[in-house]
DNA sequence: TGAATAGTTGAGCGCATATTCAAATAATAT
DNA sequence: ATATTATTTGAATATGCGCTCAACTATTCA
């Protein structure tokens, strides 16, 4: 059969490759984990969280700390720091009735600073001509 | 003055240690890198763009053989791409009347796999006891 | 005990966005 | 020219989510 002769698969979809198809198919994440995977990008893609980890980057700072040096509410705060505790990027000890948020791993970090490569790399080509495909 | 007494800031919110406070804003993000930053993160925050990412780290590939893979209609992965090509993470070429889409540059297959990275541990160290902070 | 303080939590509002559907564009084939 | 094919695009719908507000818990202080 040639490649140009379009096949539809069992879900109905028509392809123009299917070699190609098959190839990308065994390669290709599930849909779970590439869900699983989406979850951590998807907490490291708010700026308020970003900044948190910004100011946690040199240690710990209690709740209404942080709040204060970002010019938040303490319950916006908060809330953002039960979506990090729960995806494990922030950890906590308490003192009294005062909680210390702090950094749970490196690999916060790391994925921090790799953002951030990135974003510098693509604002230097952006800068440059590099108009392309709008 | 005492830590332990209230401090109010010029946007009117309170905070505990007010020398903590004023090392955490000179370090923090401002708000509009922390946007920049975030919008990286927010594209790679997406199931159906991580299953694209993965089926073009080997190559090209034409819009309705990536459909195709991932059982997916055409009009939902064109629009999955545009995304990717404003954000940079996928560039294509035109042959005749089929686009052949692959990945921009090696710094998105980085963060992808730093990701992955990040799951397995969080994973590894969540299989664990580490019930932890609910 | 009662008041103040640090933090959490749930409901609600507004906004962003992933997918669908239908229509449009552009290239090829008849 | 007309039809078919590959892809794009805009509108509409549905879902998710960040912040606010108010209420609540828990700890400290008087």
């Amino acid at each position: 059969m040639r490649s140009t002769i379009h096949q539809k698969d069992v879900c109905d979809v028509a392809c123009i490759h299917p070699e190609a198809v098959e190839q990308a198919k065994k390669r290709a994440m599930d849909s779970l984990a590439a869900t699983d995977l989406s979850r951590i990008f998807q907490v490291m893609s708010d700026p308020t969280r970003l900044r948190i980890i910004s100011i946690l980057a040199d240690g710990e700072l209690c709740v209404c700390d942080i709040a204060s040096a970002l010019s938040m509410t303490v319950s916006a705060v908060s809330h953002q720091l039960r979506t990090m505790r729960m995806a494990q990027l922030v950890k906590y000890r308490k003192e009294g009735r005062i909680a210390f948020y702090s950094l749970d791993d490196e690999h916060v970090l790391k994925l921090f600073t790799q953002g951030l490569d990135h974003l510098s790399h693509s604002q230097a080509s952006h800068t440059a001509i590099k108009k392309r495909n709008r």
